[in-house]
RNA sequence: GCCCUGGUGGUGGAAUUGGUAGACACGCAGGACUUAAAAUCCUGUGAUCAGCAAUGGUCGUGCGGGUUCAAGUCCCGCCCGGGGCACCA
């Protein structure tokens, strides 16, 4: 009986269902353990190869828990609201709630095939009505909270309200306006709408005016990656920024827990340095420059305050430099630079942030004005340029270029004559950002070392009144609004310029259905098109939708509770699941998904609603695997396609061609011809009879026809073949091509071990004799490795290391149950089908899912010596096998003995001989 | 530009803490079984030099230096690929 896995895998897929083998309790005696997907967008394309990498090490990992004791809850989803869904609404007329029930419905198959361990009663959807309903509630629960920074927390904001009556805001800066002050008295006078205002910059969840890319021709606001060169990635209409009333969260509240966070929590140092990065903490000082007066200059404010790290260099300065979006530029542009610098902001307001960020060209403008130094009173110029970014800091920087290269490159480019502070530290030539050197031509701070200067330059600025310390953050608060329809609606409504909260009895705002999703009126999303929608009561409805972000940050405590009518998870649930054990999911969402979800997980904690405050206790990243694609070489202006190996003679263009048609490199010519009505005609010129095709590593994706679909494998090999060799490939955390080509080995694996049970024409042959020792031993050591290496998400040695084992058994002739029983168990994660199938038909009764995971019997594998590597002068000439309790004379004496380790000698005496217990010996010369 | 990450045979990768580089597979070559094929099994397989062979020498983990008895692993400087950079998710 050969090894029918089609059969075997559909069998117990519909039994494990019809029995419920994957239901998760909320009660148990056994210990919790939460194993976590990022849950996927329910894109048309379906599933790739690459999408189930983490989904089977997740899977593997919660079936090896569940064998080890544990009660393990292992849901599954879809964040089902975003953006593609309503653009393909718009380009095909499918409404989103359809195309995307769809692709839930093609992802689900897809999934099942898979043989995962999901317990599908927890499903969540983010456009679910039901889901997004708590999505609404704890916007609301930010909404009506503001920070305590005396106490580090959340707090009501009827707590702040009340704080204000009785003595104005004197012990609560303002977060939104650091500058606003007022009494009790002041806050008792105050109109309603001046309250709210007010309120509104304190609240977690606030309303602010914000930058976006605004495309007039499509009437329409744009996500960042739909801008290319600042025209629109659709149509190529021009794109500028434009000033809209958005949401957003406070989460620099957050910032430094955030931060002090990551000690608590096991995320790979690069995560964390990734989050340490976004959060951007630095220490530095707020100088004031007086600006001073240019002939048109009528304002008020006399004062540039600059933000920088290094108050040691104050004596640096050569020039300043402001944002284009700084709100002192109008004031700051004089004669005769005005028309040169008003065509600059023109230039600048074209330009998305990441390209003024990764731009290299120098570019810059002169205002015309001129600050005065705080302590030496020179006269200081004040440029403008893209570099400065608007919103971090102050929006200006006191330019040091001896000490800063971009400062540096920017007088240079300029030539703004370098002021030199450090000395022979600094070359003329390249910046040299060193804090040791001694300061010069530095007033106060000459001759102290750049280190020990920042502090007596932040005396010096506090105590004159010149400037301050200040702590900054490159983080910024979250926009948290969309002018987009396929999102979570806010349960907000607007009167009189006062956003009130609908009550909680009308939750959910339920998203209204919506055939023409054209944007709305004046920078309004589709939303804005439903007057009889908008109207509500004698106030209009907030017609933004919520981001991608809304329902994923706080979707993992639904699963715990995923039914609960009455809140979005009860305290009992949230108490008993606790923390995510294990969170996998991609690198791409290190910053952004990832921090927006501890900041809620910490808000809702300080509210009480839960227990702890990370959601995640570990994160594993799985890397991304790429798509192997094929080229063939057109010889341009013909239809005649020549082969890799001789292209070299031709004038070509390369094409793509589909994976499927290419075996290993070689195109399958025939089918190629059929592929496209284009190629009917093609001809070849081969190599070797053969015509072999160009590769290339990219991106799995449609366009370059390198897609491998999971279904095709899994009817092919099955879905353990499958899993197995996904794990294979390499580890987890990597990013790997995909090559089908390797999975045979897989696949004879597995018939391997079936033949370890089943003989082709005798059947069953496993029996019941008593094992020997060898075979003991080439057990045990399997799962001893596979034990470690499963708990350390090392896959693909695990997968290897079943190959030894199964190998050895064969080699060793064993059919015995009472070791291969064992084995099954221990492999049951990896390959459930074919374990599950071989446990009932060695007699079992019962699922192979909650065998206990074999115990080590230790006595088999403990060995008396070892096979030394015998080196000589570092390089291992011999091999010696010495008992292991020799001590360092006894090693000394032997390998002095050894034949070839004397050929080297050559008679003379050895130095010194390096003996390390169980790893090498090296003799040096 | 900034941050993160990777680079080891023809290919995917192994080497967990500085200690036998290339485990385990794929591919390839040769052989067994078979009328034949598939399946299965066996042998070999980093490069190079010497040798009929057993075997032995040299080189070898992106490049250039360094530390060490010993470096894929640690340090310094570079080159190349991938991801993220706030409205893709």
């Amino acid at each position: 009986m050969e090894y029918q896995f089609r059969e075997i895998e559909k069998k117990w897929q519909q039994k494990w269902i019809a029995d419920g083998v994957y239901k998760v309790s909320n009660t148990s005696a056994r210990p919790k353990y939460y194993v976590l997907d990022m849950f996927p967008y329910p894109s048309g394309a379906g599933l790739h190869v690459g999408h189930p990498l983490g989904y089977i090490a997740s899977d593997i990992f919660s079936r090896f828990k569940r064998l080890k004791g544990f009660n393990v809850l292992h849901p599954m989803g879809y964040d089902s609201f975003g953006l593609p869904a309503e653009q393909y609404a718009i380009e095909h007329g499918i409404p989103p709630a359809v195309s995307t029930d769809q692709n839930i419905l093609n992802f689900r198959s897809q999934l099942d095939k898979i043989g995962f361990c999901y317990d599908w009663d927890r499903e969540i959807r983010t456009s679910d009505a039901d889901y997004y309903k708590w999505t609404q509630w704890i916007f609301l629960q930010l909404f009506g909270s503001w920070y305590n920074r005396k106490n580090n927390k959340a707090e009501s904001i009827k707590d702040l309200e009340q704080i204000f009556n009785e003595s104005g805001n004197q012990d609560h800066i303002c977060p939104g306006d650091r500058n606003l002050r007022f009494s009790a008295a002041d806050w008792q006078a105050f109109d309603e709408k001046a309250r709210q205002d007010i309120l509104m910059q304190y609240r977690l969840a606030f309303c602010g005016y914000g930058e976006v890319n605004w495309c007039e021709a499509l009437g329409t606001v744009l996500a960042n990656d739909e801008v290319i060169n600042g025209v629109s990635e659709r149509g190529g209409f021009p794109v500028v920024k434009k000033k809209l009333r958005q949401w957003y969260l406070r989460i620099t509240e957050y910032a430094d827990r955030l931060l002090s966070g990551l000690q608590t929590v096991e995320f790979s140092d690069s995560m964390k340095d990734m989050q340490t990065n976004w959060i951007g903490k630095s220490y530095g000082a707020e100088v004031d420059f007086d600006i001073q007066s240019p002939e048109n200059y009528a304002g008020d404010k006399k004062v540039l305050k600059v933000y920088t790290t290094r108050p040691d260099t104050l004596f640096g300065v050569d020039f300043l430099v402001v944002a284009p979006e700084h709100e002192l530029v109008p004031m700051l542009i004089a004669n005769p630079e005005q028309d040169k610098a008003e065509a600059y902001l023109q230039y600048v307001n074209s330009r998305s942030e990441r390209e003024r960020m990764a731009e290299k060209k120098i570019t810059g403008v002169f205002t015309g004005s001129y600050c005065l130094h705080p302590f030496t009173g020179d006269k200081i110029p004040v440029w403008i340029s893209e570099y400065v970014l608007a919103g971090y800091g102050t929006g200006a920087i006191m330019a040091v270029p001896c000490g800063d290269e971009r400062d540096h490159k920017f007088a240079e480019h300029f030539n703004i004559p370098i002021t030199n502070i450090i000395g022979t530290h600094y070359n003329g030539t390249e910046a040299n950002p060193t804090k040791d050197a001694v300061l010069e031509n530095s007033h106060f701070l000459n001759g102290l070392v750049m280190r020990d200067a920042m502090e007596v330059a932040l005396q010096k600025l506090e105590s004159t009144g010149h400037g301050k310390r200040q702590v900054n953050y490159k983080m910024r608060d979250a926009a948290f609004s969309r002018q987009r329809y396929w999102g979570e609606p806010f349960p907000i409504y607007w009167k009189n310029g006062i956003a009130y909260t609908l009550p909680i009895e009308e939750l959910p705002v339920v998203l209204p259905p919506m055939e023409d999703l054209r944007p709305g009126p004046e920078g309004e999303g589709p939303l804005g098109n439903l007057p009889d929608w908008k109207n509500y009561q004698d106030g209009i409805r907030e017609v933004n939708t919520m981001p991608g972000y809304a329902g994923s940050s706080w979707y993992f405590l639904r699963y715990m509770d995923p039914k609960n009518k009455e809140t979005f998870c009860s305290r009992e649930a949230s108490d008993y699941w606790g923390q995510v054990d294990v969170y996998i999911g991609g690198t791409e969402h290190a910053v952004g998904h990832l921090l927006y979800s501890r900041m809620w997980t910490k808000v809702l904690f300080d509210l009480g609603y839960l227990g702890h405050e990370e959601p995640y206790r570990r994160l594993v990243n799985q890397g991304k695997i790429g798509g192997d694609s094929r080229l063939a070489y057109r010889v341009r202006g013909t239809n005649r396609f020549v082969s890799a190996g001789l292209k070299e003679g031709y004038e070509t263009d390369e094409l793509h061609i589909d994976v499927s048609l290419v075996n290993g490199v070689e195109l399958d010519t025939e089918a190629f011809k059929k592929w496209k009505p284009d190629f009917h005609d093609a001809d070849f010129i081969l190599e070797e009879g053969k015509y072999r095709c160009g590769t290339r590593l990219e991106k799995m994706s449609k366009r370059y026809f390198n897609v491998v679909n999971p279904d095709e494998i899994v009817e092919k090999y099955g879905a353990d073949t499958f899993r197995m060799y996904e794990m294979f490939l390499g580890p987890v955390e990597q990013d790997k091509p995909w090559d089908t080509k390797g999975i045979e080995g897989v696949h004879r694996f597995l018939k391997k071990l079936w033949r370890l049970f089943v003989h082709e024409e005798k059947g069953l042959v496993i029996t019941k004799d008593e094992p020997t020792d060898a075979e003991w031993k080439a057990l045990y050591r399997t799962i001893r490795k596979v034990e470690e290496d499963t708990e350390r998400f090392s896959f693909n040695t695990v997968v290897s290391q079943f190959m030894i084992g199964v190998n050895e058994l064969s080699d060793l002739k064993c059919h015995k149950v009472a070791i291969l029983e064992k084995l099954i168990i221990a492999l049951s994660p990896y390959a459930p089908h074919i374990c599950e199938e071989i446990w009932q038909m060695t007699g079992h009764e019962g699922t192979i899912l909650d065998q206990p995971f074999p115990e080590v019997v230790s006595k088999y594998l403990v060995e008396t010596a070892k096979a030394y590597p015998v080196a000589i002068n570092g390089k291992t000439r011999t091999e010696m096998t010495i008992s292991l309790d020799a001590s360092q004379s006894d090693v000394e004496a032997l390998v002095l003995s050894d034949a070839i380790v004397q050929k080297w000698l050559e008679g003379k005496a050895p130095k010194k001989i390096i003996y390390v217990k169980n790893k090498m010996i090296n003799v040096v010369i």
